[in-house]
DNA sequence: GGGATTTGACCGCT
DNA sequence: AGCGGTCAAATCCC
């Protein structure tokens, strides 16, 4: 009960601080605008990505809040341009999907089951997007399926069972792309599939892999997978997600860390903050068309990309790359409030790497 | 020995 | 012809 008034309250705090910048954002730019316009420049980068950071953080604490509000998939097809995750529940009405591949009728395989690696986590950040392209269009086969893709550096279990059955070698990747289907595919005749592509920047820490999901479950083998994780709170995400760090045991290693993750993410909740439009989201950038431009990046990341032109100095924590209240004098009282807030986010930022697209 | 993964071959689409 | 997705025999692992 407490963590839920703890919750409550944080996820006011954050808002409020959200409202906060919102509110003197015109004030700021206009105070620093004549003497140094990169200080402006800086201010303007800087609010853009407390809003947004701070849109996230309200989106996953409100998220942990409540469970997800059932989409159908019909949704999905019929307006392919609306957010609208796919759910157990929705499974039920399609479960009469039949296979249609020839090459399926000549698989006779017993049930298997791939083992999730013991590191798994379910914490996670669920970002959504529009998306120009179809799954038509982009996977060509596909001409009547859902399809959405995840970008995560988080290993988690998306509380199914998935069995690989390929790997390739895709033109212009540096890594292989794993393929997985679900277990059930044969003894409930379960559609779904993903595939695994770690993303090509080698230089990411942790590395951030792409995930694409094909087609709705219809097997109804998530919800045993899914209790107890779906209502986690955020305390529960603080404490359990703080001190998890991907093994760097491999790329094996890595993918098979990363196949198991969320299929199921609940809507993103807080309509005007979270509205896909160019608003106060942001007031200074399009919509990203592809994931890099979103996360993954920490908020850490986020937060100290404005002070990082030259890679001299990497800010070691949110509270110091906020720190120049020396050009914000009359906001220093509002700004120690949002530092705090902020840094209170940043201490789970390391787990909130993991952007969704919905196509 | 049974189940999961690997990997080369195959297939369909562009 | 090239590419991505899938199959299934071979192999690995518990």
């Amino acid at each position: 009960m407490a963590f839920v008034a703890d919750r409550e309250a944080a996820v006011r705090e954050v808002a409020q601080v959200y409202e906060l910048i919102k509110l003197q954002q015109p004030p700021l730019l206009l105070h620093s605008q004549q003497p140094q316009p990169s200080t402006t420049q800086l201010a303007q980068s800087l609010l853009s990505k407390a809003l947004r950071t701070l849109n996230v953080a309200l989106s996953v604490m409100k998220q942990q809040q409540q469970p997800a509000a059932p989409v159908t998939p019909t949704s999905v097809k019929a307006e392919p341009h609306q957010f609208s995750p796919p759910s157990p529940a929705s499974a039920d009405s399609q479960a009469a999907i039949v296979p249609s591949t020839a090459a399926s009728k000549r698989r006779q395989k017993k049930k298997k089951v791939f083992q999730p690696p013991s590191s798994i986590v379910d914490c996670r950040f669920q970002w959504k997007l529009l998306h120009g392209r179809s799954s038509v269009a982009m996977e060509g086969k596909k001409k009547t399926s859902s399809s959405w893709a995840t970008v995560t550096a988080v290993p988690y279990d998306d509380g199914y069972e998935w069995r690989k059955y390929g790997e390739k070698k895709i033109n212009g990747t540096f890594f292989t792309r794993s393929y997985f289907r679900c277990t059930y595919k044969d003894d409930a005749g379960c559609q779904a599939t993903k595939h695994v592509q770690q993303m090509d920047n080698i230089s990411d820490d942790p590395p951030m892999f792409h995930v694409t999901y094909n087609n709705d479950h219809t097997c109804n083998t998530s919800a045993k997978a899914n209790t107890g994780r779906s209502s986690s709170n955020l305390a529960a995400l603080l404490a359990g997600c703080c001190n998890m760090k991907q093994e760097p045991t491999g790329h094996a290693a890595a993918v098979a860390a990363a196949m198991n993750m969320k299929q199921e993410p609940p809507p993103l909740l807080l309509p005007p903050l979270v509205d896909l439009q160019p608003s106060a989201c942001f007031p200074h950038e399009q919509i990203p068309q592809c994931q890099e431009l979103l996360f993954p990046v920490s908020m850490e990341q986020q937060f100290c990309g404005a002070f990082r032109d030259d890679d001299s100095e990497i800010p070691s924590a949110t509270g110091s790359c906020i720190s120049g209240e020396t050009s914000w004098d009359g906001y220093s009282g509002d700004m120690r409030r949002l530092k705090m807030t902020l840094s209170m986010i940043s201490s789970v930022s390391s787990s909130w790497t993991t952007s969704t697209i919905w196509i």
